[in-house]
RNA sequence: GGAUGGGUUCCCGAGUGGCCAAAGGGGCCGGACUGUAACUCCGCUGCAUAUAUGCUUCGAAGGUUCGAAUCCUUCCCCAUCCA
């Protein structure tokens, strides 16, 4: 068995461990059972808990066995750390969905089937625990001091920090408990912002049953400027498809930081290190190459090859002329919405390109918008139909944003 | 529960009766440069028609005033100290 301490090692995972020669040797010897704790705080997975699915990928594919625990309990109290504000409560019926999409979504990269992974959800025990029994139970072991002097509470001491989510690290760490006594899950993994909640819990299983368990984190997948990546003017990129579509992700890829291509290569693909290497090291305009490996790769992982390809096809056609077709995000117009004419600032915020039509005015006046490869002098334009050509009209907006609009 | 200081446009943060759609910075967006990169420079950044006007906005609701982000009242929320 491939030790997989040496994967993750490699490929630039690992931030830090509880136990390191301990964890080396687990992995060695047996076939291990670890867990990956994932709140439920939107309808859809992103790119920094694929970070973590890439890792639990890794492990399951070594032979060890991923439990994916959804937060279906703690979602309701909602974790603290590293946020600077409180968090909105969410309503069960919310956390619910949330933790259904979830289940779907990770079925895509990891395999449940004969039991080589298992999904649970802590509201299961969560939801019903009894308050005192908990404090008598759980709560002993805790001390108040050296929680308070623990990093991810450092921010929130002086913002504020309710009784609430202070007991989120108490429910993370009876979460890994209750795993370790029902699946003989061993090991927790997740972001390095989980250091604490992870540690905790490793803690009290070793006081509480006298076991090992063991902790480890990885790195939180940032740019060569310190920032999470996966965020855009539009926010966050999703990993459903409904919420960011295969061509945009392939465009966030397709765009980062030349100092950045290696490590998502690392990271976020299934390529060998020799090949990520080697694309790693290229120099100048070559590194667009390893762009458009590391946004093809990664579209076909999350989404599918099929996906991939007609993604690539519409980058070429958009930025190189090359074939046509692909995936170009696109906006239906039905002909009689047409009628006769309509102008353009109407078009433009009907394809979601421009939030308003001040905004488009000053797209237009700033010489930033193109339709069908000709610049648009004034905001008086008026589309008529014969500007369909095929029954489409694309729409670019700056260099880089792309639209089409087709005539149904 | 008490005292004090706060809540301003995406974020930070000025603004204490008219010259405020509200300084400055960040971010976003657009332009130039380029490799669909980075850096740099310039422009832009509430909405609607228009190049002036109207409408909505400064925690919430009321009030004073010709006129309020700015004053008053009540309420909500946050921080610090005290209990």
């Amino acid at each position: 068995m491939e030790n997989v301490f040496k994967v993750l090692e490699e490929r630039g995972f690992i931030e830090q461990m509880t136990h390191e020669a301990e964890i080396k040797e687990l992995f060695e010897k047996e076939k291990v059972t670890f867990y990956i704790g994932f709140d439920p705080t939107a309808d859809s997975l992103h790119v920094g808990h694929f970070l973590t699915v890439m890792a639990m990928a890794h492990m399951q594919k070594a032979g060890h066995r991923p439990i994916c625990l959804m937060g279906g309990g703690t979602g309701m109290i909602g974790d603290p750390t590293g946020k600077a504000d409180m968090r909105k409560m969410m309503t069960t019926e919310i956390i619910d969905y949330n933790v259904s999409c979830f289940k779907k979504q990770l079925s895509h990269f990891i395999d449940f089937s004969d039991d080589k992974a298992i999904i649970v959800d802590n509201a299961d025990w969560i939801r019903n625990l009894n308050y005192i029994d908990f404090l008598r139970e759980i709560g002993v072991h805790f001390s108040v001091n050296r929680m308070l002097a623990a990093e991810c509470f450092k921010t929130r001491m002086e913002k504020g920090l309710s009784f609430l989510e202070f007991n989120y690290m108490l429910m993370q760490a009876n979460d890994f408990l209750e795993l370790n006594k029902k699946y003989n899950c061993v090991m927790q993994l997740g972001g390095n912002d989980q250091w604490s909640n992870i540690i905790s819990g490793v803690d009290l299983i070793r006081r509480k049953e006298g076991k090992p368990a063991f902790g480890m984190t990885f790195k939180l997948l940032t740019n060569s400027e310190g920032n999470k990546m996966g965020k855009t003017e539009k926010g966050t990129v999703w990993l459903d498809p409904e919420k960011t579509t295969p061509y945009e992700f392939y465009q966030y890829w397709r765009n980062v930081d030349d100092k950045d291509v290696k490590k998502c290569l690392a990271l976020l693909t299934f390529l060998p290190m020799e090949e990520v290497n080697r694309l790693g090291s290229l120099e100048g305009s070559e590194i667009n190459k390893a762009k458009e490996v590391l946004a093809f790769e990664l579209t076909k992982i999350v989404h599918n090859e099929e996906e991939a390809e007609k993604a690539q096809k519409a980058a070429k056609a958009l930025f190189s002329g090359g074939a046509e077709g692909g995936s170009i995000p696109e906006t239906e117009i039905k002909e009689n919405e047409l009628k006769d004419d309509m102008d353009i600032l109407t078009l433009l915020t009907l394809s979601g390109l421009c939030s308003s039509r001040a905004e488009g005015r000053r797209l237009i006046q700033q010489g930033g918008l193109k339709m069908n490869d000709e610049k648009i002098e004034s905001f008086d334009v008026v589309v008529k139909k014969e500007d369909f050509k095929d029954g489409k009209i694309m729409l670019q907006k700056g260099r880089k944003s792309f639209h089409q609009i087709k005539l149904v």
